[in-house]
DNA sequence: ATCGATGCAAAGCGTTTGCACTTTG
DNA sequence: CAAAGTGCAAACGCTTTGCATCGAT
């Protein structure tokens, strides 16, 4: 027993999610495959715009109220994750790892880092407060090193 | 030299808010009284259709979009704050206190906290990343203690 | 053949905008 | 009376929904 399954392979992974789906009742769809394939290939965070444009190039006719359907059935099964942005529209990823997102509201981008930095404050709250924090569903909103470089005025 | 300036009273406060507008320009109509008052009298967060409704209830016809606009150019002037809150719509508040806003994903509450308690975990994202968390802007997600003692399962 | 999934178009929500008119200073 | 502010209604961006049809199992 030597290297274990520290990172699941790219079609173990879309195999398990087509598992899920099926195992749900569903079914697998051109529609259900290309948006998995999408978010598997994608490394970083997609907006549903995003999605539904990928999913057009890949199998024209797609509907975006069926990219949200899915995106939706996703989510329900724990395959998906969505974060909210401020004012801008959702973001979508691939779930469960526990990061924490930093969105720059000047240039947005996305910045992913281990939720173990912020562990400590959040248990902090939950101590003093009773509440629980939950960063994922969520970004914290602020500004990236480039941005703070650029220009070193305020929003 | 006894007790300072610790809180400003209810009609300092209109009364700096009053001469912000005045400064820059701005008029004071029956509108921009209304809504002004309307934050002050309120120790919540509101959203813009809770100020809206109270608005037409003290000062019949006045429009949304009027309300809208006015709490656009309150922020600008640095006198109200505007929080997200995930799907649902913006809550707005009189500014400057610094707090962190806990909103309830279950039950809609906003409990404030101070900074504080966020502040190592702020400043610890900063030496890591470079990058500036803005606690003010939007609001963290979770559950309050009361609805997580009422069902101990996940959202 | 059954039931889930789809495309389309329309509606939804919260918010913004264009424009002619009213108010304020 | 000039400039700032207003109401109205229409448009906006993102997302959801109703419904008849299609397609996977």
């Amino acid at each position: 027993v030597a290297a274990v399954t520290a990172v699941e392979s790219r079609s173990d992974q879309e195999q398990r999610i087509h598992r899920l789906i099926r195992d749900a009742g569903g079914r697998l769809t051109v529609t259900a495959r290309t948006v998995v394939a999408i978010l598997i290939d994608a490394h970083q965070h997609l907006t549903a715009e995003d999605i539904i444009d990928e999913a057009q190039r890949r199998a024209p006719g797609i509907a975006p109220s069926t990219v949200y359907r899915l995106l939706q059935r996703l989510e329900e099964l724990g395959a998906v994750e969505h974060i909210h942005s401020g004012h801008g529209p959702t973001f979508y990823h691939l779930g469960g790892q526990g990061h924490v997102h930093l969105l720059c509201g000047t240039c947005g981008t996305i910045i992913d880092i281990p939720e173990r930095l912020l562990a400590p404050a959040v248990q902090r709250v939950h101590r003093a407060h009773g509440f629980t924090i939950d960063l994922h569903h969520a970004a914290l909103i602020g500004r990236c090193a480039t941005c703070a470089a650029r220009s070193p005025l305020a929003e």
